[in-house]
DNA sequence: AACACGGGGAC
DNA sequence: GTCCCAGTGTT
């Protein structure tokens, strides 16, 4: 922390009571508040990495749904996973959560460790998510800084630049005057975070600690956290073939496990090299690929889609199979399947786009 | 420390 | 258009 500790940390138990009854006074909140099942709450922790807790809400109901523990988790195929995460992105995390009840239940007898660096060595759970859990399913004093909290805290303690270790310092001290409640202070910090200290326009007037807000003391509050800088992002056109078997399917493959949409399926393909057609590309790709020959036709959709960190611009094509026998080279799998199938099949979201024009 | 990794909502 | 979201893992 900066400077005048001294001044900060005297007012810690008051920002502590007014955070807490500020937090208790409010109706609004996440769907598994109150939750008690540590499953239920490490599912729904996983799913809000870097993803708003709205967006969460369908998805998390309906993944309870079809995997109601962590043995039915554990137990589940691959694909099945990865199609109920379909649409919610950073497909890693559905891996590494299907990975992680395997795990629970084959090291830890289907029960969560309930200390957070047991729960950390789990994969897709990180120093956030271990502290969440540990909190909110088993009332540990662990702090969890997300984005909000990381905003709250910096302007609290009117922290320029702070790294992970400086705000879990910070974070255990608030946590230390929490008493009986880590878990609901943990979520006041993010919910003050949402609601009222947003990165931008924050309403400190209705905030519960402004009087002990370092920041707005000093007048410091739009500065902090300072914002950080997003590299520009390339643009890639890529051509996918739909390959027409003659017989009314087309012809799918499955990314590999790593990497980008990691497992998921898309329509093969590749990215265009310089001064290529969409078309040509179609047929180089399907060549060197899936070592088939096929014969491109019409275009089926073009997809302009924006990715965390590049930009794409999917040339769909109509294409007619000649020749081959489908192998998988850069795939790890692949599939004729009629159109009306293909959402048996988890696939992102640019291909959605191709697949409702070819169900129209 | 920097980067890869989806998708969407708010402005 | 930009920013960033209840972050994690790899290099």
């Amino acid at each position: 922390m900066s400077g005048s500790e001294g001044e900060g940390t005297a007012t810690l138990p008051a920002a502590v009571e007014s955070l807490l009854a500020w937090y208790d006074s409010r109706h609004r909140d996440v769907p598994w508040r109150g939750e008690e099942s540590p499953y239920r709450i490490w599912v729904a922790e996983v799913m809000a990495q870097q993803t708003r807790v709205e967006t969460v809400r369908d998805y998390w109901h309906a993944f309870l749904q079809r995997f109601p523990d962590v043995e039915s988790l554990a137990a589940a195929d691959r694909g099945e996973v990865l199609k109920a995460w379909e649409g919610l992105g950073y497909y890693a995390r559905a891996r590494r959560l299907h990975d992680a009840a395997a795990q629970v239940v084959r090291d830890h007898g289907g029960e969560l460790p309930r200390d957070p660096a047991s729960l950390q060595e789990l994969p897709g759970i990180g120093p956030y998510t271990a502290g969440a859990v540990a909190s909110m399913a088993f009332g540990r004093p662990a702090p969890a800084v997300d984005g909000n909290t990381r905003r709250v805290l910096s302007r609290l303690f009117d922290l320029e630049d702070p790294s992970d270790s400086e705000l879990e310092e910070a974070a255990r001290a608030l946590l230390e005057e929490a008493g009986g409640r880590p878990a609901d202070l943990n979520q006041a910090l993010m919910d003050l975070g949402g609601a009222l200290c947003t990165p931008e326009n924050p309403d400190c007037g209705r905030c519960p600690v402004a009087e002990v807000c370092m920041a707005l003391e000093r007048g410091t509050v739009s500065e902090r956290p300072p914002p950080r800088r997003r590299p520009d992002r390339p643009h890639h056109d890529v051509g996918v073939g739909v390959v027409w078997d003659g017989r009314g399917r087309v012809l799918i493959s499955r990314r590999p496990e790593d990497g980008m949409l990691g497992g998921m399926w898309e329509f093969p393909g590749g990215k265009l090299e310089d001064g290529e057609a969409p078309a040509e590309a179609v047929r180089r790709e399907l060549r060197e690929e899936m070592e088939i020959e096929v014969e491109v036709g019409d275009l089926v959709a073009r997809v302009d889609h924006e990715y965390s960190h590049l930009r794409v611009t999917l040339h769909a094509h109509h294409a007619r199979h000649v020749s081959g026998t489908p192998r998988a080279r850069a795939a790890t799998d692949w599939a004729w399947v009629e159109p009306g199938r293909m959402e048996e099949y988890a696939f992102p979201r640019a291909s959605h786009a191709v697949i409702e024009r070819l169900l129209e």
